[in-house]
RNA sequence: UGGGGUAUAGCCAAGUUGGUAAGGCAGCGGGUUUUGAUCCCGCCAUUCGUAGGUUCGAGUCCUGCUACCCCAGCCA
């Protein structure tokens, strides 16, 4: 995947090339930060592919960096699966993991260093009162009465702060910038907070926490970061992460960039969102294969390459977004249409039995039909087979290539078969279809000159195992559901459809998420939970059907 | 007249110093095909949010509008 693919090229990496030419840098550092709050999605994954691809690039570093600054929200569990989906996505992390919580002492002296300079003051307002004297949008705010604290005074109280003398917000630390600045976040913002908790990776040896604004940038300078790269609702916030690092003593200058998120069409990408599908049980958890997480998309079968591709054809720009799903479903169906082996599975099963053959057969099937390379498995072939409901009618116009009464259809692999007369129960359902088959039409056309135009896929009724194949449908009914007032209500409630279906026996063999065609059904992945009693697979998604779209009008 | 951002096709997105609109997805038409798949061929912006201006020449420069997104957590 490369030189056809053009090279990724966008406005970070203009920057970055300048600052290389100009010489303002001579390496390249990145890092990815997620706060370990909750499971990585297909969002991240965009981040993850910018700041690890242009690590690998410009052949510098990237860091993966828990920023840890709320224990309150953090668990040592959505660490580890971060680390676990980033490595999945296919990339590895400068050294070991880094935390925002490594640096808390450093981070207190750089507090410190604030207060003595005059510049951070220990506020005792209520958080109503902060709010209050903000102001707003339009109108400045106020200085707050504790901002001419004298800096002894500041010390000796943010110094009680650490020692745990005051309560949960009684007081906190605030930075002495500017109350009537356009940019909300220099209006005094708070710099460390008070909080009695339990911390996953510091355990009980802070009761203070530095606040995001201060933390990101400091941690940024500590591990030499050249390039720091957020999401765009951090545009005024650089302004304050620009403030930090000019008025504390270090020696590195790491500048901030802004790319806008990534929105994907009929599903949600919200960490809150999410928790809620899950809480409120509208799917079964984070890795349910419809779920935009890595975890989800990972059990839906898509392949870590697949996302990366997707990645790079979404581009990395500041305009918002919303990218059609079929960008993200082409990505894996371009990698799956070569990758993938073909088998054949009924999921409407209807029974045919073919009058005039005799003894079983097992023949010899392509695992791929380009490519020879990928071998042949043996499909068991009988006198009573199971084919799609739907690829039967009693009558049909010329567009119907399948199997009609009274006419021939070609079984995928096999022979060709015709319609004779069928059986239909009380209700009026056809329940069996007798055909006859030409013998001599294996691996070759009738030789009489007669054309077959239709092939249908087919399993031998009592060769064929029982599978549950899960059919997995758009999660939401509207493209945009965050734009709804209640996104619950538009769930779409046959995102997904099961299946009691039939396949060819060497289904059983199958390793769990690797790719698989059902022929002219789609790409599919046994499931992690699939055992030998139990066969369990998931569409990945649909291949192209233009039939269907032609017949939908 | 709070501030910060963004406007190129249905969607994503190139477009370095002004030189005459890449590519991908989707769609449409045709060919091949034992998957209505794949593959192959062809089509798909006289115009870059809009109105003016500068210029021989403007998506690129200037001015005025308009639309949309973000900011008033002791969240990140």
């Amino acid at each position: 995947m490369t030189d056809s693919v053009s090279r990724p090229t966008n406005f970070i990496r203009h920057i970055i090339d300048n600052d290389l030419n100009e010489g303002i840098h001579d390496r390249v550092a990145t890092r990815f930060p997620p706060e370990p709050n909750g499971y990585l999605h297909i969002g991240h994954a965009k981040s993850i592919c910018l700041n690890f691809g242009i690590a690998k690039d410009y052949e510098g570093t990237c860091n993966l960096r828990f920023d840890d600054t709320n224990p309150e929200k953090e668990d040592i569990d959505f660490v580890n699966s971060i680390k676990h989906d980033v490595q999945w996505l296919g990339f590895q992390w400068q050294g070991k993991e880094r935390y925002s919580s490594d640096y808390f002492e450093q981070l207190h002296s750089f507090a410190v260093e604030l207060i003595s300079k005059g510049v951070a003051f220990v506020d005792f307002s209520t958080q109503e009162e902060i709010r209050e004297m903000r102001g707003t949008l339009k109108a400045p705010g106020s200085n707050s009465p504790y901002r001419d604290t004298p800096i002894e005074e500041n010390l000796a109280h943010f110094e009680k702060m650490k020692n745990g003398e005051y309560a949960e917000g009684e007081c906190c630390l605030r930075a002495k910038i500017d109350m009537s600045s356009a940019f909300m976040c220099m209006r005094d913002p708070v710099i460390y907070r008070i909080k009695f908790a339990h911390h996953h990776q510091t355990l009980d040896k802070w009761c203070i926490y530095p606040m995001y604004d201060f933390t990101h940038c400091i941690s940024d300078a500590i591990e030499g970061i050249t390039h720091s790269l957020c999401t765009l609702e951090f545009q005024d916030n650089r302004r304050l992460y620009d403030w930090v690092i000019e008025n504390i003593t270090i020696d590195c200058t790491p500048r901030q960039y802004e790319f806008s998120r990534l929105n994907l069409e009929y599903t949600v990408l919200s960490k809150r969102r999410l928790i809620q599908l899950v809480e409120d049980k509208h799917v079964d958890g984070w890795d349910d294969p419809r779920m935009p997480t890595i975890a989800g998309i990972r059990r839906r079968g898509y392949s870590p390459a697949s996302i990366r591709e997707f990645c790079l054809r979404i581009g990395v720009t500041k305009m918002d977004n919303m990218v059609e799903m079929s960008m993200l479903e082409a990505c894996i169906r371009d990698e799956l249409n070569s990758s993938a082996k073909r088998r054949m599975a009924v999921l409407d099963p209807v029974k045919i039995v073919i009058e005039n053959f005799g003894d079983d057969e097992w023949l010899d099937a392509p695992n791929h039909p380009m490519n020879e390379e990928m071998g042949t498995r043996q499909v068991p072939f009988s006198k009573e087979l199971f084919i799609e409901a739907e690829d039967f009618r009693e009558s049909a116009n010329k567009k119907y290539k399948r199997l009609v009464l009274g006419k021939e259809v070609r079984l995928r692999n096999a022979y060709v078969v015709k319609a004779e007369r069928i059986e239909k129960d009380d209700d009026g359902n056809v329940v069996c279809i007798y055909c006859s088959y030409d013998p001599d039409t294996l691996g070759k056309d009738p030789a009489d000159g007669r054309k077959v135009k239709g092939v249908i896929h087919w399993v031998s009724a009592s060769h064929a195992l029982d599978a549950e194949v899960n059919l997995y449908n758009a999660l939401f009914t509207v493209p945009n559901p965050a734009a709804e007032e209640d996104f619950a209500s538009t769930i779409n409630p046959e995102s997904l459809v099961v299946k009691n279906a039939k396949v060819e026996p060497s289904l059983s063999d199958s390793e769990p998420l690797q790719g698989l065609q059902f022929e002219r059904q789609g790409y599919f992945c046994k499931d992690p939970s699939s055992s030998t009693d139990h066969l369990v697979f998931n569409r990945t998604v649909e291949l192209r059907d233009s039939y269907a779209r032609v017949n939908s009008l």
